[in-house]
This record gives structure tokens, sequence and C-alpha cells, in this order.
DNA sequence: GTGAAAGCGCTAACAG
DNA sequence: CTGTTAGCGCTTTCAC
């Protein structure tokens, strides 16, 4: 690995023998440029083997034509497919990709988010399960656009993009009901992150009371965020007297089903389930998981979107914007006649 | 969201009454700085905001602080835990991660290293299932250290962190031989990958000559990558004749073992199955996966690590590092006396 | 259509 | 211990 020296501007300008300007125009395809010139500047950049410094053109410009995401952990399959949308339409249009891991703690976000303000991104698309208070501030001054992919700002305040989960909450605990379970159990996050409480449960909730229905607490579960502490609340909604149950994350709900049937359960004769995020793992188990679907990819790739017109200062027509979600009717739920 | 102009090193040196230098020592940690007139620069940084602009630093230093990663895709969870451990190093050392997914397309991989010099990164980790002519081009004429990440080079001249794959696959294969299967077979994925054909296969086929087995090709399946090819490919592999089954990849072991049991077979009873990668997918899956145990976390942590020498020019004591590996019994083999 | 000149915000000798 | 002076490689007015 021989570090060779790069061409710079000058030296291609002085091959040819024009200015700096005039090269920058070709490279940066200013149509100012006699046809002759440009085709020996072009020549020239290709002997030379020529690539502008995204760097000084950084500092020159103020425009790194890069954004950072900030994301709770890569190896979480419903935000890595987010981040393959948001990636895929970064390099449409020529932007790179920061990536931070941030595993959910407000602390870890803000440092992220101030850091990238350090490397002069262009903008940030911002994934968590909860705006915390730290966050938000970090977030307003900034002095970037920052859209928000898969989380959500209850204010309002902030650009992004998300299904409605109130609406999707409200249909699979609805379907459930409609199938005459007494006891529906939900499992979320944190009951203090907004998107637990405020929007999944209370789809959840409605739809509950629509039935006419009491909501009771004892159906509520609320530790369990992965594979591993799906197993460990699992023998509660197991003993809960629950037959129903909604479960906002795949990974948990595919522990919960291998818990219940690991223990003499038929799924779905004895217990209904349906998952939310249609990643891979509800395809995977067995039986295969039913689900809210959600256009995962989509969903980045409109924020990413959105981004870049904040970014060229274009107004968005929408600011929360909220693409449609399905219900995918797989194994762990009975057959519907409608 | 204010556009608020940042304060640049001119405004504290002002503030204070000192000039560029001096506040460019203190936030540099340079020594040699008078503790009194130390204290008024950072009084002044904190008073104004102050953060350095990380664009300006890298055209002047010709240090980024930030590291390109080249990987097939984000979505996949074997190289999305090599990422986390490469992200987690990374920040530890307070490099940047600038991330790309090239669908392992040779094409794309050389587009991404490109890239990445533009972008003028101190160093790159690249992940891929091959290493074309044209990437190892890309890797040597790039200017900046590169080493892979569970990923391969024959011949040995680019820093690597990977398992012993021969040694793995040989393992795992000796031991189903043991067990008494008569055929055993192997999915690999592409056999024009070096990996595939020169470390895995060539590890299955030593096991096999050492107990006296013939190689033969009926027995070895090519063309499942992922978890819907599996399917495509489980038929085949049912038919084969085969009762023990190696496999090199979780989500295409997965789909194997779904498609066997959903067509009546026993497992392990009718066969043992054993995969490769212990990501999530072999403990979710019904029964649990045996599999080979990769560091993958530590690969990708290592890599980072190596890089992180090469870019301050401190000599790698080994150049392609082999981390231990180990098998992992869970549920789809027959219990071993040993 | 092209060039000259002034930075972008910072680091890094080099003096003193 | 501190200041001066050059740049880093490029974009961007402003003239011509």
């Amino acid at each position: 690995m021989i570090k060779k020296q790069n061409a710079t501007i000058y030296d291609v300008a002085n091959k040819v023998g024009v200015s700096l300007a005039t090269v920058s125009r070709v490279v940066n395809g200013n149509t100012n440029v006699r046809a002759s010139t440009k085709e020996k500047v072009l020549a020239a950049i290709d002997e030379l083997g020529y690539q502008p410094n995204a760097v000084a053109r950084g500092l020159a410009s103020k425009k790194t034509t890069t954004i950072g995401v900030v994301m709770p952990d890569v190896t979480n399959l419903y935000y890595s497919e987010l981040t393959r949308g948001i990636d895929d339409v970064a390099n449409m249009y020529h932007y790179d990709v920061l990536v931070t891991n941030t595993d959910d703690d407000p602390v870890r976000e803000v440092m992220a988010i101030n850091n990238l303000a350090t490397k002069q991104v262009d903008g940030i698309i911002f994934m968590g399960n909860e705006l915390d208070q730290r966050v938000l501030k970090a977030i307003e001054s900034v002095g970037v656009p920052v859209v928000l992919a898969g989380s959500v700002d209850p204010a309002g305040q902030l650009p992004s993009v998300n299904i409605d989960y109130v609406a999707a909450m409200h249909q699979i605990t609805s379907q459930l009901l409609d199938n005459g379970h007494e006891h529906v159990a939900v499992v979320l996050g944190d009951f203090e992150h907004a998107i637990n409480q405020e929007y999944r449960f209370a789809g959840y909730k409605r739809a509950l009371e629509e039935h006419g229905h009491e909501v009771n607490r004892d159906y509520l579960f609320t530790k369990a965020h992965n594979y591993q502490t799906a197993l460990d609340v699992a023998p509660d909604v197991m003993k809960s007297g629950a037959t129903g149950i909604v479960v906002y994350d795949d990974e948990v709900a595919i522990g919960i089903l291998n818990y219940l049937q690991d223990h003499g359960a038929k799924i779905p004769a004895d217990f209904e389930i349906v998952t939310s995020n249609d990643t891979n793992y509800s395809i995977v188990s067995r039986p295969q998981l039913s689900s809210i679907g959600q256009p995962k990819y989509d969903i980045g790739a409109v924020a990413m979107r959105m981004l870049t017109k904040l970014m060229d200062n274009i107004a968005l027509t929408e600011l929360a914007v909220t693409l449609p979600h399905t219900f995918i009717e797989r194994q762990t739920t009975r057959k519907r006649q409608d």
C-alpha cells in the first residue's frame, strides 16, 4: 500500500494550462466552459487520476454530502431494515451515511448528534424508542435538518415517517377480540415510552373498550425487549389466563411463541399471537407469526427522501408522514372468514 | 431549527485575547499552555459553545478520524454483528463509521472503496464473500489501510480476521460422520468463491476422506444464499439420501430445517443438521440449531483494533488473525458422548 | 468563457 | 509558553 500523493485540482489546471476555476467548473458540471477546453480538462483528469478531495470541498462549500444515522442497534432486524432503505436512497442522492449505535441510551444519542454536528453532516435521520427531552434539545439546536424514522414525536413538531401505531394495534386487538377471546394480553416495551403507552397501548385499549371489555393491567406486560427477556416474561403471560396475545416486537413474539409451545401449548388453538414488525423472525418461526405488515424499507427510504428535500431547502408537504400498514395472516392466528 | 452561526476558533481566540494557535493547543490537549490561560480559553469555549469543525481539522491535519465499512448488507445478521463489534471499538478510539452496502457486487464494492478514498477516510474495513480482482486492485491503490473482517484473502496479503473455516467445517463434518451417517450433505454459497470452495469445502472433503468416504458432488448444494432460496434447495437435499447436513449460513440452515420438518422429517432423528454462524436464527429455531460458534462481535472488534494500529503506523504482529471457534451443541444433532 | 483572489476553519512548523 | 505564518484543496464571487 503505497501512499500515493493524490493529484490536486491544481495539478490538472497546470497540466491543461487553465485556472483552478475552470477545472472546478468542469468537475462540478458548470456549463460555462467551452466544449474544447472541457475535453482537455477531462482528459487531464483521467490521465492524472484526479479525484476531488471531498474534505476540502466540504470546507469550501459547507456541504459534506454526508448524513448521520442515529439508531439503537444495527443487529436489530427492524432497525437494520429501515437503515437499508435509508442507505439506498442516500446513495441515490450521492450522500454517504455515518452510522452510530446508541442502544437507546439518551446520553449516547445526544453525544451522537453533537458529534455528527462536529463532522458537519448535512442532515440526520434519528431512530429510537423514545424522544428524550435531552435528545429533543440536541435535535433542535444541531443546526441541520433531522427526520425521525420509525420513531415518534408526540408533540408532532419534527418531520417523521411512521405507520399508524394506534390503528395497527387497534386492528389486531380487535381481530383477536372478534375471535371470542375473553382476555387478550398485550406485550410492550418500556411503558414510560410514548410509543408504547400513548400509541400502542392506546390502540389496544380502544379496541377493548369498543368490545365492552375492561382494561386490566394484569394482561399488560412491559418487561420484554428481546428474545431472552421474552422467555423470562413468557411464563407470566402463559399463566395470566389470556388466550390472545398482541406483541410489539418480533424477537419478543418468537420468544413467547417458543416458550408456549415448549410448554405444551398448541398455537393457534390454545393461543393466538400477533406480532408487529414482520421481520424475518416472523417467517422463520414455526408456526409462522401473523403480523402487522410494516413497510420498513420504505419508512427508511421515505425518511431519507424527506431529508434530501429539507437539505435542499424545499418545503415538506407533510411533516409527519404515515405510511400504510397491513395485516399479514400467517399461522399463529386462526383463519378469518371475512 | 435556527441555523446558528457556529463560533470558530478565531472567535474564542479573540474573546480571550490569545492567538489561534493557543486555542488550538488547548483544544488538542497540548501541554505547552500555561494553566491560567488554559482556564480562560476553556471558559470562553464553554461560553461560546465552540465546537471544532472536523472538516476543517481534517483538511489541515490530513486525518478525518473517520473509517469506512464496506459490507454486503446491514440486514444480514452475520455481518451486522461484525459491524457492531467494529462500531464499538471505533467509537472507543474516537472514529466515526461510514457504512456502505454492496450486496456482494464487486462493481459496487469498488465504487464504495473509491468513494471512501474521496472522503479521505483514515482506513477501511472490508467484508464480503469474495475478494474479486477488481476489488483487490482498488484496495491496493486506495492509499489507506484496509483490513478484512470475516472475509478471506486466499493470497494472504491483506490484514484479516477470521476463524479457521477449514478446521471448523472439518470438525462438524467429522462429528456427523462419527455418528454413522453414510451420506453427509454440504450446503454452501457460490462455489466460485474461494471461501466456499477452498476453505469450507476443503474442510468437508478432508473429513470425508479421513473417514474413508468418497466425495460425491451429489451431496454438494451451492444455490442457497438466504431463507427463500434455501426453501428452493431443500427438496433436493431431502431427496439426496443424505441424513447429515452441514450448512454454511444460518438463514439457509433454518430454511432447510423448516422445510424438512414441514415435510414430516424428525430432527435430529431423521436428519442431523449443523450450521455455521451461531446467529439469533440458530437460537429461535425449533429445534435450536447446533452450530459452529463464531466470535462474530470479536471478529469485528479485533479487525477494527488492527485498523487503528495500521492507521497509527504501528506494525501488526500478525497479518492474518485467526480467532478460535467452538462447537455449540443444541438440538439438531444427537447428544454426543465425549 | 475564463482567471484572480479571497476565503472555508483549522493544524503545524517555526520563531521568539 | 505563545504568536506568526503558511498552507490543506477546493468553491465562489467578481472582474474581464
